[in-house]
DNA sequence: GTCTATATATAGATAGAC
DNA sequence: GTCTATCTATATATAGAC
């Protein structure tokens, strides 16, 4: 049962905007001169600004695990190719799209001005990413693909998280993609060196 | 010619929300509130915010620079020990101290929001940092200290700093150090592994 | 320099007609 | 569902008295 196409509108730009400007950035009135309703029917679908805002990270975080449930569970793939194709997917679906940032990473900076459900939201945001990253690492190991040993896995997601969020960050700033680049070929060489 | 002293505290409580909220998310009414002055004499030593900000900026790269030189100069450090407390000073300032994030990523995550005379200070400082970086890698070389090529240096630099935004930046949002303590071996074990 | 008072704009949000 | 109208709060900023 899908929702009302105005209800998706209002989600896709305040996404758009929360990734551009960040939640404490955007209003009610930026999405109505997009969507072209006006910002009382906006509260109609999202009675505050917390509801909305929220809504956004739940569905930013279902599209994104779907999409990597079916790359880790794609046969054909190495590890090396699948950890590869996580970095593109999410450069594509951030710098090189509108130079846009990663929301979890947008919102991060804004952790302590955010309603208490969307901090739970960014926190579980990352949380999933990086259960995604150590299954990843666990098939690598296991397959003997990665040269990685199983008590650092959980610094190496840590690892991996750190530099994409900053270099997504740099990226933007200095309008320079060769922080992704940079960091790409650090994660994908650290673990094959072949 | 030292400024008054009303001036020094609102400039530190303005970096010191910047670091915490964010440049979109703090007014001239929480300062007012902190340092006990109405509003209107804030915008008797800074008329716009956007003064205030670059104040802020500018301020905050002066005395990292300062601190910085002394520390490249000191003839009895290795370049090992130059680069932790390079580290060592950024995580002292930000994560420890009241769970700040840096002034520079804050402000790079709400880039296309600030004004722009604020935008170029961010930039600068980046750009100032990696320039001293790139000074101690160089002299890391020269001294055979860091097993590093020429060639390199400019890649390292991003690296380094990518790492140590988002390292900080998610930090902050999981309340947990480990981010910071694996980036900071990271760093230090790719260029000496003694 | 600091204050009171005020101007102007915008924010998130609600009531109620259609 | 969408609108008009309105409320209340807060933002940046200015004028002018002291």
């Amino acid at each position: 049962m899908k929702k009302h196409d105005i209800y998706q509108q209002i989600l896709d730009v305040a996404e758009h905007l929360t990734q551009t400007r960040g939640y404490n950035a955007f209003s009610y009135k930026d999405i109505s001169a997009i969507v072209g309703v006006k910002t009382s029917s906006i509260h109609y679908y999202f009675p505050t600004k917390a509801d909305l805002g929220k809504a956004v990270v739940k569905k930013h975080i279902d599209l994104l695990c779907e999409e990597l449930e079916q790359l880790i569970n794609n046969k054909q793939l190495s590890c090396k190719k699948k950890l590869e194709k996580f970095i593109d997917g999410i450069v594509a679906k951030t710098y090189l799209d509108r130079q846009k940032m990663c929301l979890g990473g947008m919102l991060a900076s804004d952790v302590l001005t955010l309603p208490p459900v969307i901090q739970k939201e960014v926190r579980l945001f990352f949380t999933r990413l990086e259960d995604w990253i150590k299954r990843l690492l666990t098939e690598s190991i296991n397959k003997n693909e990665f040269k990685l040993k199983k008590n650092d896995i959980n610094n190496e997601a840590l690892f991996i998280f750190s530099l994409l969020e900053g270099a997504l960050l740099l990226a933007r700033l200095f309008q320079d993609e060769g922080h992704l680049t940079v960091a790409r070929k650090q994660i994908i060489n650290r673990y094959c060196k072949d």
